[in-house]
Parts: C-alpha cells; sequence; structure tokens
RNA sequence: GCUGGCAUGGCGCAAUUGGUAGCGCACCGCUCUUGUAAAGCGGUGGUUGCGGGUUCGAGUCCCGCUGCCAGCUCCA
C-alpha cells in the first residue's frame, strides 16, 4: 500500500495514499475544512504528499467564513427550486452571515424569505454533499450557458465585483455539485469553495435576515439585482445571541432615545437631515460644546466665528466647486436686476451655503500679514456646514445635512508639522477618553494614486509623519491604501463601543494644496516668504454624529455631567416637599441640575417616571431621613444608599459631576 | 439618486370584502397620598403626511409629491 508523509495539525505523519481530511479528522465534528499548505481545501480532497495540514473547526474564523459561504449556496439552491428562471448573481459571506444576490422578475417579499428559509430547512435535513469538480473554462461557460451573470465572470475580469473572488478566484474553475444521499445531483454552482462536507452541518444557526436590491458588481450603471441576507452560525445559541445584539442596537438607536427622552428631533416642515435640538439634548450639547471648548483653550487654540453662506468664488479658490458641487446645496442666485423686457441690467452672484469651514478659516489667516512667531497658529470654530446629501443616505444625526463640525485649522512650518501632529493626537485622545470612550485604533489613510495633487516628495514625508506619530501613539494602526482625499494623507480615530461597534471619530489630516490655492504666506525669521502646511483636525467629527454615538454607547443613561437632569428629588409623601425643596436649593447652588417632583402622582410612579427618563441621582425623603437630616439615593440600575447626610449627598453629587463620573 | 417597504392624536398601536376612526401611555381636571417601575374616576385632543383621482361612499383602491425605514451607491 503507497504512503504518503504529510504534517497534521503539526504532528508528520505517514499516511494511506488517497487520504482525506474527512478521514483524518473523523473523529471531530467541528471540523469543517481544513487548511492545506495555507490555503482552504475541502476535507473531501485528497491530502498531498508534504503538505502541512491544519484541521480549521467551525469556531476559526475561516471555519465560519465557510459555513456561512455554504450557507449561502443553499439559500441559492432554495430560490432556484422555488423560482427556476432566477438567475445567479454572486453570493459572498459578510460579517456576521452572508447574501446573495439574484435577477428575479419581481422582488423577494417577507414571506418569499419565509418559504425560502422553509426551504432551505428541507435541504439542510437532506443533508447534502457539497461536491467539487474542476472544469475548463470552456466546460464552465457550456454549463452554465442559462446563467448570464456567472458567465459574465467567466469571460470578463472581475475587477469591482464585490464577492466575485468567492466564485472563481485564483488558478482552477470549480463548479460544487449539492449531492443527495441517494447519489442525485440536487444542484450545482460556480464557485472556488471550498465548503462545509454537508449541508447539515449547517443545523439550525442560520436565519434569513432582509432582502434589498443591489447593484451588479457595486456599479450604478448596472442593473440592479435583488439581494437576500443571511446570518449563520455555528449553533442555534450563537445565532440567538447574534439576534439579541442586533435588540439591543436597536434598543440603543439614537432616534428612538432622541424621541423618547426628548432630546432632539427631525420635523418634516425643515426638511430631510436637519435636526433640532430639544431643551433636554440642549443641555447635553451645551455640555460637550462647553467642556471641548475649555480643553482647546488650554492647548492653545484661538476661536474663530465665521458666516454660513459665501459668495462662489471662495469655493472656486478652494476647488470644492469643482469637486464636490454634488455634494454642495444648490447656489442662491442673488443681486441680480432686469429691466421691462426681461434683460439682465446689473449681474447677479451665486452664494452658496458652506459644506467645509477651511476656506474660511484661511481668510481668517490671510486677513494680514503673518510671522513665524505666530505659528503654529490653531484656529478652532464650532463651525456649522450644509451638504446635500443624496436622500437615500440621510440617516438620523449620524449622517445628517445640517451639522456642526468642532472644526480646528492648526497653520505651521515644515518643522513644526510632527511635534504638532503628535500633540494634536494625544490631545484627541485624551478628550475622547474623557467624554467616556476607551477602546481606540488608527488608520492611516494613504495616496489615491488616481487621485491626488502635490508632489510625491511631499506625500512621502507627510505620510511617513503621520505614520511616525500614529506609531508611536502605541495603538493599533491599520493601513488604508488609496484612502486619502487628494489634497493629503490622514489619520483616523476609530472608537469601539460599549457593545463593540466601531465608529470613525477623529480625523488629522494633512494638506499642502490649501495654502497653495490660497497662496497663503509668512514672514519667517530670514525675512523670506513661505508656505505654511496647514493640518485639519476635527474631534467629534460633527457634534450631532458624536451625540449620537455617545447616546448609543450609553444606552441614553449618560454618565452624571451629561445628563439633562441630574437629580430627581422625590418625596415619600407631600409633607415632604419642603424638606426635599431645601436639599434641592443646595444642589442648585452648585450649579446641579436638580429637578423636586411634588407633582400629584403617588410615590411609586415618581420612581417609576424617574427611571424611565435615566435621571442618574433620584433622592428620597420620608419621615426616617428627615428625622435623622438625611436623603436616599436610588440609582438608574434599582440600588439604593438609605439615609446619607444632606450635606455628603450633595458633596457626592458634586463630585460625580466634577470627575465625570458614571454612576 | 436607485430598489423595496412604510406613513392613523405628542408616543406606541387597532380599524372585517371600501360603509359612523378606536385603545394604551402622555396631557388636563377631580378624589386620594408616609418608602422604591403604573392609585381611581372623568376629560381634551385626529378633515388618517400633502395634493389629485376612482366611487353613492376612501384610513382602506389608483396617480403624483413629501418624509421615514432597510439595503445599494456615495460620504470632501
Amino acid at each position: 500500500m503507497p504512503s504518503v508523509n504529510a504534517t497534521i495539525d503539526g504532528v508528520e505523519r505517514e499516511l494511506e495514499a488517497g487520504t482525506t481530511g474527512t478521514d483524518l479528522f473523523a473523529d471531530r465534528k467541528d471540523v469543517v475544512v481544513m487548511r492545506v499548505d495555507g490555503a482552504l481545501w475541502d476535507l473531501a480532497r485528497e491530502v498531498p504528499s508534504g503538505a502541512t495540514v491544519e484541521a480549521v473547526p467551525v469556531s476559526d474564523p475561516d471555519g465560519l467564513m465557510v459555513l456561512r459561504h455554504s450557507t449561502a449556496h443553499v439559500l441559492a439552491q432554495a430560490v432556484q427550486q422555488v423560482n427556476p428562471d432566477a438567475k445567479l448573481g454572486v453570493g459572498p459571506p459578510i460579517e456576521n452571515g452572508f447574501y446573495y444576490d439574484f435577477d428575479v422578475e419581481t422582488p423577494f417579499t417577507p414571506e418569499d424569505l419565509k418559504a425560502l428559509e422553509k426551504q432551505m430547512q428541507r435541504i439542510v435535513k437532506e443533508g447534502q454533499l457539497f461536491v467539487r469538480r474542476e472544469v475548463t473554462r470552456e466546460e464552465a461557460l457550456a454549463e452554465l450557458s442559462h446563467e448570464p451573470y456567472k458567465c459574465e465572470l467567466l469571460t470578463h475580469d472581475t475587477d469591482g465585483a464585490e464577492g466575485a473572488s468567492v466564485e472563481i478566484g485564483e488558478g482552477d474553475i470549480t463548479i460544487y455539485d449539492n449531492v443527495r444521499r441517494n447519489g442525485e445531483r440536487a444542484w450545482g454552482d460556480l464557485c472556488r469553495g471550498p465548503h462545509v462536507p454537508s449541508t447539515r452541518v449547517l443545523q439550525n444557526g442560520w436565519s434569513l435576515m432582509r432582502s434589498a436590491a443591489a447593484y451588479w458588481k457595486g456599479s450604478e450603471k448596472n442593473p440592479q439585482l435583488q439581494r437576500v441576507y443571511g446570518t449563520a452560525w455555528p449553533t442555534k445559541e450563537e445565532l440567538t445571541a447574534y439576534k439579541e445584539r442586533l435588540a439591543e442596537a436597536e434598543r440603543r438607536d439614537h432616534r428612538k432615545l432622541g424621541a423618547e427622552m426628548d432630546l432632539f428631533s427631525f420635523p418634516d416642515a425643515i426638511g430631510s437631515g436637519l435636526a433640532v435640538f430639544h431643551p433636554k439634548g440642549g443641555i447635553v450639547r451645551m455640555e460637550m460644546e462647553e467642556y471641548s471648548r475649555r480643553r482647546h483653550i488650554e492647548e492653545g487654540y484661538e476661536f474663530v466665528y465665521t458666516p454660513h453662506a459665501t459668495k462662489g468664488k471662495l469655493f472656486e479658490v478652494s476647488g470644492h466647486l469643482d469637486w464636490y458641487k454634488d455634494g454642495m446645496y444648490p447656489a442662491m442666485h442673488l443681486d441680480e436686476e432686469r429691466d421691462a423686457d426681461g434683460n439682465v441690467t446689473k449681474q447677479g452672484q451665486d452664494y452658496y451655503l458652506k459644506p467645509m469651514n477651511c476656506p474660511m478659516h484661511n481668510l481668517v489667516f490671510d486677513s494680514r500679514g503673518r510671522s513665524y512667531r505666530e505659528l503654529p497658529l490653531r484656529l478652532f470654530e464650532f463651525g456649522t456646514v450644509y451638504r446635500y446629501e443624496k436622500s437615500g443616505v440621510v440617516h438620523g444625526m449620524t449622517r445628517a445635512r445640517g451639522f456642526t463640525q468642532d472644526d480646528a485649522h492648526i497653520y505651521c512650518t515644515r518643522e513644526q508639522m510632527k511635534d504638532e501632529l503628535t500633540k494634536t493626537l494625544e490631545f484627541v485622545l485624551g478628550l475622547l477618553k474623557d467624554y467616556g470612550l476607551e477602546d481606540f485604533y488608527l488608520e492611516l489613510s494613504t495616496k489615491n494614486p488616481e487621485k491626488f495633487v502635490g508632489s510625491d516628495e511631499v506625500w512621502k514625508e507627510a505620510t511617513e509623519t503621520l505614520r511616525e506619530v500614529a506609531v508611536a501613539s502605541g495603538l493599533e494602526l491599520v493601513p488604508d491604501p488609496g484612502g486619502a482625499a487628494f489634497y493629503g494623507p490622514k489619520i483616523s480615530v476609530q472608537t469601539r463601543d460599549a457593545i463593540g461597534r466601531t465608529w470613525q471619530m477623529s480625523t488629522i489630516q494633512l494638506d499642502f494644496n490649501l495654502p497653495e490655492r490660497f497662496e497663503l504666506e509668512y514672514t519667517a525669521s530670514d525675512g523670506s516668504r513661505q508656505r505654511p502646511v496647514m493640518i485639519h483636525r476635527a474631534l467629534f467629527g460633527s457634534i450631532e454624529r458624536f451625540f449620537a454615538i455617545l447616546t448609543e454607547h450609553y444606552a441614553g443613561q449618560f454618565p452624571v455631567w451629561l445628563a439633562p437632569v441630574q437629580v430627581r428629588a422625590i418625596p415619600v409623601a407631600e409633607p415632604f416637599n419642603d424638606y426635599l425643596a431645601e436639599v434641592c436649593a443646595k444642589l442648585k447652588a452648585e450649579g446641579v441640575r436638580v429637578e423636586l417632583d411634588d407633582s400629584d402622582e403617588r410615590f411609586p410612579k415618581k420612581i417609576r417616571t424617574a427611571s424611565k427618563e435615566k435621571v442618574p441621582f433620584v433622592l428620597i425623603a420620608g419621615g426616617d431621613d428627615a428625622d435623622a437630616g438625611a436623603v436616599s439615593f436610588r440609582y438608574r440600575d434599582g440600588s439604593q444608599d438609605n439615609q446619607v447626610p444632606v450635606d455628603e449627598a450633595v458633596r457626592r453629587i458634586v463630585e460625580a459631576v466634577r470627575t465625570k463620573a458614571q454612576v
């Protein structure tokens, strides 16, 4: 009997020729594929001589990806069984699940998805085997002649086809047949693989989530296909846990909490993507801004204010009207005069709402001659900008059409650039921490070779500087090749929130282009005129968006310093109203936002109301408390701290505000 | 912008085949009030997002607009 040698999970072994992964890992039910010399293979394939083989369990990220990809196949089979006319697009695994695109006459309804799930369940129960078959391009084209999209993948280069690598990928062209246990071929699909051995592996850890349209190859120019999204997990328990995470995210949704907590709204009468802040949200926003202002002053920033509208010329100089006109509100044509015949007697002017603050800050810089002694010059503004976002992308306060940036532009010399960037990054991270965000990583966006201005050396220097600064921070650094804006590379700070979602927060961006376009200059120590470097930076990005992120991060339970109402005083019964009113007066004198609930409601109702409003401190007083000159604390989690002397209570609350504590 | 779905008092929802728009919370009033998430009773509030159309009759059917939701595309 011929034999081969192979390294199996780190152990060198002699195997009978023809041994497969299925044979090797027969006693390990959790193994779904194997890694052979670094590549993922179906278990049913034979182990080649000299190979290094590792078991890949379903819990491994690669194993999970394969599971999800296989689930996508089961979906596609179900769709074509229900509707044989459905044409297949692509069906890759994605984060938390998979999708598959179909060209069908009518879009899928929620009822259709239910029916498809039933059909998928049948396929899973049948325990169909995924069988790999190598074919030539010609064979594939012949076999798939009725699948126009698959043929396109086979004959055209697949640039831009998101997920297309899953279908063909590098090397051999393969078709995966789904084979029933009686040997009958149930279905097949062009696919690079690999797959789990049998549909039975999917068990009941998957679910279809929704359907939506998606462009073929992700381009608006192409026809729209109907995409079905699903999720898949190794077990039912993990599926349930995932659905619970989604439900938690829904409970925290700032749009929902914003309405419930009376923080802000988006009146239809104003228009899409334009928010109004109510008094409670106004307090939160004011606190956010106030603290930011104070810290900026400490860090040597100077404050400027600039208008919301400008003549178009400014954005011609900056280049925005060339590159970003689509993102701007259309021009207001002003000051034109005509005679009785309609002839123009006075030329009008186009005015625009500003989509960015930097051009205006440049005008502040340029308002007089600048000396090197003034640099770095840091101009800060809570600058409100307006961007005409396409109707489908507006999303609560995270993607609005009018929003306020905590925007600053730093003008400095080449030599100062590195120190200034280091300082800025430290400042950014420190400030975000003060708002309660803890978990960060950085992304370095580098030059897009298709879209940039300036010389290679300048880009190289800027990018290297940013990289050094990022590395020195000690944070994880993720490259984002080609992600830079045309005028310079950037570092962005990403943060993970309380339920593990990541948000892009601050950006620090180097810009050699705008100083050029605006011909900004300062006088150097030798009397020569020099061009400053410009650093764009925003910490919150937009206050509205940051507000939304904090609301979701805290699930509406803001730390005391941000809470709209910090203390609600609740008497056990009416006779203690006056006693608590005195306590409230003491707190008010310390600047605490306190409310006495002296309404006619009964005690338990008042507790419930305060609880629903997520007030951090509820102060209760009844006979026992009043006799002791004390109050009782009730916290948002229902826990209790009884009969705390009034002065001590005031001290504690003031301290919690001062230290930005969460309670 | 594209595809699909949705729009009923402040909020959450109901209204058989087209046939008198209801409920809970909130709000207002009255009665009640001593310990931890809803006291009781009564009341106000809607030309069903807007504009057309079909019909004896439209919340319900059709068309257009506005807004919202999900995804795609986009995000300086």
